[in-house]
DNA sequence: GCCATGAATCAGTTACCCTAATACCAGGAA
DNA sequence: TTCCTGGTATTAGGGTAACTGATTCATGGC
């Protein structure tokens, strides 16, 4: 039997479709089916009932896909395990990271890792939200931060920082100088750069205007932080953007961020991020050292004006993500 | 990577030769070789030092050995686990037996076991004692009994049973009429129907008349008890039997059996009888139930003339012969 | 130096797996 | 119903990996 096969079985499992399983093969759909056809020859047992539609797991494919997922992890973790005594240059952690998550804010972290794991590497890719969770369910990627984050069926979400989100304005801009935070409602009517639709980010600020009853008027959308600063730069209006991701540009001073009124009667406006890893699946160990250092202290760091009550409660709300034996733990928080 | 290609390695390992494993997994000397570097390839690590004669496992081939070994097993206990969820008549061990292991002898546990693990089943087979290990390192088989067994590389033995030793003359003979235990040393130019040379107790009974200084008149040899039962039978000579072996034959008075001397200031002539199973790896739960089962009372049992004390012993020294997870336990006993 | 033993290599064949094209099938809409 | 759609199964054919049998090579013993 093909350690091969095992694993197309595994994805078609895990993405609920022969076609999505057989993509992460690097394979075509064909061979996926004949793939999972062949190993139930040979066990001589059905693992997927395919009489309904969507088709489902039978028991002995349950058992099997448990199992399977099992063998197929270990036997990369031995690989792994040659490979590293042969070339002892450590462990490596591939981190999957949405733009706006400064290398600056990482490499702290980074040092810490590489420090407490000798020999260990990390290595950050930078990406577009929406490919991070399918970089994960692939095993293209360790880890993920993300914005706004949702659990997902092979997708375990951790708190990690709970960013405040502030006015950025030109220099130049009436609220330019203001020295008191700024209401919802002051931005009625204002020229606005905001994201692009699709993006999580953005369905969260049209809902906190709306719930402001703030009318603003959009003269652009962007799909990176970077050319929402950029715009707001060049004059275009103004945006509400994470404060951690304007400090460069507020000491540069080539953009002005002011304070949201946090109205007390309600949570403040904050983007989550969070860490995503596999779930129920085996993580290597160096992951899951890493994952411990990003939580451990990032209430020591600055995050903006959210309360540093807040972001404490999260990271101690989830210090069992991952237990002694190095699995995935099976509860999840949603942020 | 195929997963046969990995058991052949295992099996190279195990045997400690690339035609040995080769044989084992029913492929040419040729086949496990390419099997074998194709595995380095695709690892990029060289798991076998091939330049001095025996080859060694290297660091890395130890290492891969034993995940590999864990990976095997455990794809197999999944595959079973799948097939007997489909059609649960349950666990089957599959034992071999030397042929004086008499099938009356070995039903009782039997019963035991079929009782204690509903819907499980016992293979039995009956085959010369030099098959035995080599079955139960090719996974042919999951238990062995056999008489004077060694403990090897992968072969773990249990002490199970102690059978005296007695002498076995037709009715007529001079002996016949003895009401004493006979002193070796009476047998002296004896006509002497014995087993084969090469087997383990030809050995074992060669000593024990040696060491009393008595030499027989060997008229026949035969490679099972049965023959030379028979061969007594027949007025050929007298033999040195084990005691439970004669017990039919006794009761028919077809055969006569006189108990040897103890000789006090020695252990007396047994043939120990063990249980055998592979070593260092994953054991089906039921193959484990059957061993505990085995070992369980045989005290009780009825073992010729050899001390209790001695059976019990044997008995309670190997007590932890598996442990719960149903791994063989590193602990090895010699009879 | 020579032989015996066991593994590596080579060439030829076989068998398997993959892709591309196409047929099929369950579920939803008209 | 009938058609349509999204997704899976099937089929044929080409490419490649893996096996066998023969041979060569290396090592350790003589």
């Amino acid at each position: 039997m093909h350690l091969e096969a095992l694993n197309i079985f595994c994805d078609v499992v895990r993405h609920q479709s022969f076609s999505r399983g057989a993509v992460a093969n690097s394979v075509s759909q064909s061979a996926a089916s004949q793939a999972v056809r062949q190993i139930e020859r040979r066990l001589g047992a059905q693992l997927i009932d395919r009489s309904r539609r969507p088709w489902q797991l039978t028991p002995e494919g349950k058992l099997f896909f448990q199992g399977c997922q099992e063998i197929v992890d270990r036997y990369h973790e031995l690989e792994e395990a040659v490979q590293r005594r042969q070339d002892p240059s450590g462990y490596t952690v591939r981190l999957a990271s949405i733009y706006s998550v400064g290398l600056h804010d990482l490499s702290q972290y980074v040092d810490r890792f590489r420090e407490a794991v000798p020999g260990s590497h990390v290595d950050i890719e930078y990406m577009h939200p929406d490919e991070i969770p399918t970089r994960i369910q692939n095993d293209q990627s360790d880890v993920g931060l993300l914005a706004f984050a949702t659990p997902g069926r092979d997708l375990t979400v951790v708190p990690w920082q709970r960013q405040a989100m502030a006015v950025a304005c030109p220099p130049g801009h009436r609220f330019a100088d203001r020295t008191t935070a700024i209401g919802p409602r002051e931005l009625t009517g204002a020229a606005f750069v905001t994201f692009d639709r699709g993006l999580p980010v953005r369905r969260e600020l049209d809902r906190y205007l709306r719930r402001h009853g703030t009318e603003v008027d959009v003269v652009a959308e962007f799909d990176t932080i970077e050319n929402i600063k950029q715009a707001v730069e060049d004059g275009a209006g103004v945006a509400i953007l994470p404060e951690p991701t304007l400090r460069r540009e507020v000491e540069r001073q080539t953009l002005v961020a002011v304070p949201l009124d946090k109205l007390d009667d309600e949570d403040p406006f904050v983007r989550p991020l969070s860490i995503v890893h596999r779930r129920r699946r085996r993580l290597n160990p160096a992951v899951t050292e890493f994952i411990r250092l990003l939580r451990l202290d990032n209430a020591g760091r600055t995050n903006g004006d959210a309360p540093a009550k807040a972001a404490t409660r999260a990271a101690t709300r989830t210090t069992a993500v991952a237990d002694a034996a190095g699995h995935a733990a099976p509860a999840t928080a949603t942020p």
